[in-house]
DNA sequence: GCGTATATATCGGCTCGCGATATAACGCCG
DNA sequence: CGGCGTTATATCGCGAGCCGATATATACGC
């Protein structure tokens, strides 16, 4: 993914870590969990992931492609993309944000 | 706070909310609640607000200050500024890395 | 054939989110 | 001064979600 993020303790959405993996094309659950783990250094367990994977496909945010060989890919929809989009607008504004602060306050 | 944030689901986590909030400065529950209502359009109850103050509090990322009348404020130590310094700066990068594999995938 | 990597599935416990409810003090208008 | 809306904190309980552990099976190299 990118270059790794240091883990102190939980404050990023799981869900969110899988449709920013799915953001780059289709993938499968164990790539995805490879993917996570490699750009942000935190584990992503299969407990969490498949779960979470089901629960993406339930809410139409993301949908299962048809399976190559044992792997069961997924790709965001439409609807998942935009919602995306939104979030990390959103996210990325909301941490800009309070990184500003922090600047000013120990200034 | 800042301007309105569309709600899209749950893709925030409210201890985060409540530290860039307190990264303005000191700030008393119902005044953190406002706020992040204010800020972000995600309404923060007294539940999720009372219990997530503790466990801030108890892991060390933020401490209580001298009650005044009934408000009994937190400002955040120098760990949970560190500490959200970090969050911030990955959650940033984290995000633009999304918006610009969203943007390439859709051209 | 044996170990390791790939790949998905499921279970159980524990944390956490969050709406609802309770309590009480304060300010203000009539 | 009586009542009402706002300010302010506390707590409970249900349900959602996380997450490590465990299971299962295939593929590949040695």
């Amino acid at each position: 993914m990118g270059s790794p993020i240091q883990d102190l303790g939980r404050f990023a959405e799981p869900a969110l870590l899988i449709l920013v993996s799915l953001s780059e094309g289709p993938k499968h659950g164990y790539a995805i969990m490879a993917d996570v783990e490699a750009g942000t250094g935190r584990p992503l367990g299969p407990g969490t992931l498949y779960a979470a994977l089901a629960r993406l496909e339930e809410r139409g945010l993301i949908e299962a492609l048809a399976p190559i060989e044992r792997r069961r890919p997924y790709r965001l929809t439409g609807i998942g993309a935009t919602n995306l989009t939104e979030q990390l607008k959103g996210l990325s504004e909301f941490a800009g944000l309070g990184l500003r602060r922090l600047r000013q306050t120990s200034r």
